[in-house]
RNA sequence: UCCCCGAUAGCUCAAUCGGUAGAGCGAGCGGCUGUUAACCGCUAGGUCGUAGGUUCGAAUCCUACUCGGGGAGCCA
């Protein structure tokens, strides 16, 4: 095969009419008899390569005939603009050259379970939903770091062997460190408040770790957290940054990812949406909607809505299931049998929300003041609104003894916890720190922390105290809330979930 | 820790009341010059998760176990 220039797919357009070379991979073929299609993807994007038969070509189309799904090649062509194409360009190829022949390639074009495409997740990354979800997490995570990069925050890593339990240590990974038992870190925090006391504005950016014994698609026991800490912050000014912080990252989202985020059939006007102010209230406010007829409407219109659903559901399944066995077209009758399936497993996991719905209304009903909002509570709040809502000042018995008990109120202390709209829930929690000494060893020696493994934090206390704050906001979860995805798995790499650590 | 659901061809799923194991995709062969999960014809492909039990007869019923999915609690 003649050498030409080398290019990348999102670069054709500036070789409309000029012979190039692109390096990639199969996606998919159709062969006619004189005319076959491979659609090549090399990463940047995917281009449909044309190959006609004809004298030259003749050995040139055998070799394509043969081609199956994911061998490595390189193929050589004329690029035109043509509407009918994908990409709005396509190739029409003179030349192939096999780099690599795959055969039996796992993952078809048609659907898989998630067993087996978890099994295969590092062969699953190369599909089309998979690439795009990945390609719009680096991009929120450069955004994290640019954030925080243009505002002056310096980037200090905290560890990840982490010596003292603190509290929920039955949440912790043990690990062996030279016969010593040390944890793997659930937050970079209490580090971060020391380098705080050095540099003003820091953050950190790395894996976290979390020993809980979920099974459910927002849960995994590896993920990723950023986690900013400011000197001389109130409460409302951490809140600022993290408002302004979401803000930035949806609109870095939707300025470079539009297509990408339609393609996974996110909802673009909600995202849109994600505009300052966002919605702040007390616990206490909170509490008060959790108990208001407006909750109690919510999920009873709920109810009505998924009963409703389930009988169009039902009714749906018939169809499907009539049009599948019945005579017609093959790919009509394929349709209808994948659209059956869709339809009873929406209709299953309908049948299990309805269950819970009792349930949830007995909890927010007899929610009492003093406890932490659980999942169903903050999934009314989240759902009440149409943008981000932070429920602030929970009760102290319930947050984490570093937080700044506030002095009006010495029953609450100055923390938030943003909660994405549309039930969505939790992404990020946070608060101001309780910078006065003798509050903070009191409120360690109530929850029982031994205070010798604490000295070091404790000095931060002793030499120039400041009110300071910051909060941790989870990637995955960011993610999984960005690009509408049902489960937080497809939102990391490598999902680490209870039980499960391959490949 | 508890509750619900599932396991049949490489993959996704069928199999009516307990009566000889089926289809599509993928693979192989053949056909087709504009396909978009292409299409059409043919071929190969099975220890019905494991171990017991009931029965003339079990993929189907019962029991236990293993693995997987979802949820509760807990959490970002």
């Amino acid at each position: 095969m003649e050498t030409t220039t080398k290019t990348k797919i999102n670069q054709l357009s500036e070789y409309d009419g000029q012979t190039v070379t692109l390096s990639g991979w199969v996606y998919n073929t159709r062969v006619s008899g004189k005319i076959a299609f491979v659609i090549l993807r090399d990463g940047t994007g995917m281009c449909q390569c044309v190959f006609e038969k004809s004298d030259e070509l003749t050995e040139v189309f055998d070799e394509v005939k043969k081609l199956s799904q994911e061998s490595s090649v390189e193929i050589t062509g004329i690029v035109n603009k043509e509407e009918r194409s994908v990409g709005g360009y396509e190739m029409k190829a003179t030349g192939i050259n096999v780099v690599h022949g795959s055969s039996d390639y796992p993952i078809t074009p048609k659907p898989h379970g998630i067993e087996f495409l978890m099994k295969h997740r590092h062969l699953w990354f190369r599909s089309k939903r998979q690439w795009h979800i990945m390609r719009i997490r680096s991009t929120v995570i450069d955004q994290i770091r640019r954030f925080f990069n243009d505002d002056s925050f310096i980037l200090v890593d905290s560890p990840i062997f982490a010596p003292a339990a603190g509290e929920g240590a039955q949440t912790l990974f043990k690990v062996d460190y030279f016969g010593e038992e040390v944890y793997l870190a659930q937050t970079g925090q209490l580090y971060l408040e020391a380098a705080c006391m050095a540099h003003g504005k820091v953050y950190c950016f790395g894996p976290t770790f979390r020993a809980e014994k979920s099974k459910t698609r927002r849960h995994l026991t590896e993920f990723w957290m950023v986690e900013p800490e400011i000197a001389y912050a109130s409460l409302s000014d951490v809140m600022d940054v993290a408002e302004n912080f979401i803000c930035s990252i949806a609109e870095r989202v939707l300025r470079d990812h539009r297509e990408e985020l339609i393609e996974l059939g996110r909802d673009i006007a909600d995202l849109e949406a994600i505009k300052r102010p966002f919605v702040r209230l007390t616990y206490d406010q909170a509490v008060d909607i959790l108990h208001s007829d407006k909750s109690k409407t919510l999920l009873e219109n709920d109810l009505k809505e998924k009963t409703a659903r389930i009988e169009e559901l039902a009714k749906n399944i018939v169809e499907f299931e009539e049009i599948a066995k019945g005579g017609g077209k093959q790919w009509k009758k394929d349709k209808a049998a994948a659209d059956a399936i869709a339809a009873r497993e929406e209709r299953s996991e309908l049948e299990e929300q309805i269950k819970n719905i009792p349930h949830h209304m007995e909890l927010a009903a007899n929610f009492e003041w003093g406890s932490d909002l659980g999942g169903s509570d903050e999934t009314i709040i989240s759902r009440l609104h149409d943008r981000p809502v932070c429920v602030t000042h929970y009760p102290r018995g319930v947050k984490a003894f570093y937080m700044r008990q506030d002095r009006k109120n010495e029953k609450v202390v100055e923390c938030f916890d943003m909660l994405a709209p549309q039930g969505f829930g939790e992404i990020i929690g946070g608060s101001a720190r309780e910078e006065d000494y003798d509050r903070l060893v009191a409120r360690m020696k109530q929850e029982h922390l031994p205070q010798e493994d604490y000295e070091w934090y404790l000095d931060l206390r002793r030499y120039g105290s400041v009110p300071h704050g910051g909060f941790g906001l989870g990637v995955e979860r960011t993610l999984a809330w960005l690009c509408g995805l049902k489960h937080i798995r497809e939102a990391i790499p490598y999902p680490r979930m209870m039980g499960k650590f391959y490949p």
